[in-house]
DNA sequence: AATAATATAATAGTATTACTATCGTTAAAT
DNA sequence: ATTTAACGATAGTAATACTATTATATTATT
């Protein structure tokens, strides 16, 4: 299975050569360690052994390539998700493991080799809104580089209005949740005066508790 | 009544002088029409008829200008949140009450003049995790910068206790609640398919309903 | 195998930005 | 009246995010 992004976010497809593969891979690896302020495309040539005008053949600029690697990330949470809940038939079930897909830690993935979504993760954590705290985001919006983001969130509210027809409010639920937990994630990093959720469990636990409790009849 | 701010946050205290207010007040209203992006002190220097040597000499760059000014807003929500909740003695009533602060739209406080607080929500809304999402955050929240932002949090957190002792999460359900209002206030505006919260009182609404079905025993 | 087409590497260059440094002038304090 | 501090104006710097160009390597086509 592979997770498809829209082609808008690259001028060559990075998946289809092993330069292109190599740009993700180490570019992942670089962006968690440095942060995407201090790394750049000059940077990433290096490293993989190549050129900073190679890598913009196949990204226009960090930015775009910063959305492409949390489409990938989303769209690879959406996959996962849709296998872990496939199977359940009992709603409030299916949703509690839709949660725990969502608000979990992060684990390796061995399915797919050049991406260590861990360190992904750490990146989403770590700079999950400046793929949308930009004045281009309602263009890059309508140019559908969201549309992954979307419809998780979307897939999360319908799970909870399987449960809940008549709450009002699940689609914000849904969105409150899969922000939260990125960032609930990232107070335990850098505030952790600010949250209680250390430890594997308690992430999962607060928001299933939470969600449960909120559209409970 | 006055907002106070970490003095390391600028090098001259723009409270003092009737220049540093220019800065401040047009500062907030370029910043929320033109993004921080493209926000820079020249051209705050050029708007207030000044010049751009003279801004530095009040901060020291573009980032802790806006954590001064999202300083200030937290401090000024800190402020209405103890006026409007401290002669409610009624622990769920008082909750209601402070939600209800944190999340409603904001509207202009005619206390502080040279303050547009509806441009400066707008300013936090768009740009609200900016001043986190920096490699330099754990040193910043070592120097204090954050203060104030925390101790919101913690004064929420307090009055959920306040109702529910037993409730293990309270500090992690109010950072949810503080950054979800401004997340759901972005999405409103930028991805209304995200968020069902429309209008005035939706806000308030759902937050309030969130809280207390979460913590009820 | 020869040739054409394409992909990549290397380098140089540009415009912008986020500051710093300096200095003359104005305003305020003593 | 004189010192002191604040401000305004200009120039300069280092870094960044690209763009443009050309040479070289790789791949595809015949």
């Amino acid at each position: 299975m592979d997770v498809s992004i829209n082609p808008g976010l690259y001028l060559k497809d990075p998946q289809s050569t092993r330069l292109g593969k190599r740009m993700v891979s180490y570019g992942i690896a670089m962006i968690s360690e440095m942060g995407v302020e201090k790394f750049n495309f000059r940077k990433l040539g290096q490293e993989i052994g190549s050129n900073e005008s190679s890598v913009y053949r196949y990204f226009e600029n960090k930015h775009k390539f910063l959305i492409y690697l949390c489409s990938w990330y989303w769209g690879w949470l959406e996959l996962r998700l849709v296998q872990e809940t496939l199977a359940i038939t009992d709603p409030t079930n299916r949703l509690e493991h839709a949660i725990d897909t969502l608000t979990r830690p992060v684990v390796t993935d061995a399915s797919y080799e050049h991406i260590d979504e861990v360190a992904l993760h750490q990146i989403v954590v770590n700079e999950y809104s400046k793929p949308f705290l930009t004045r281009e985001v309602d263009q890059q919006n309508r140019d559908g580089y969201f549309e992954i983001y979307k419809r998780l969130v979307h897939r999360l509210a319908d799970m909870i209005r399987a449960v809940n027809p008549d709450y009002p409010y699940a689609v914000s639920l849904s969105s409150s949740v899969i922000e939260g937990s990125l960032h609930q994630f990232f107070l335990e990093q850098h505030f952790p005066s600010l949250t209680e959720l250390e430890g594997v469990r308690n992430h999962t636990r607060f928001f299933i508790h939470l969600v449960t409790n909120t559209i409970r009849k």
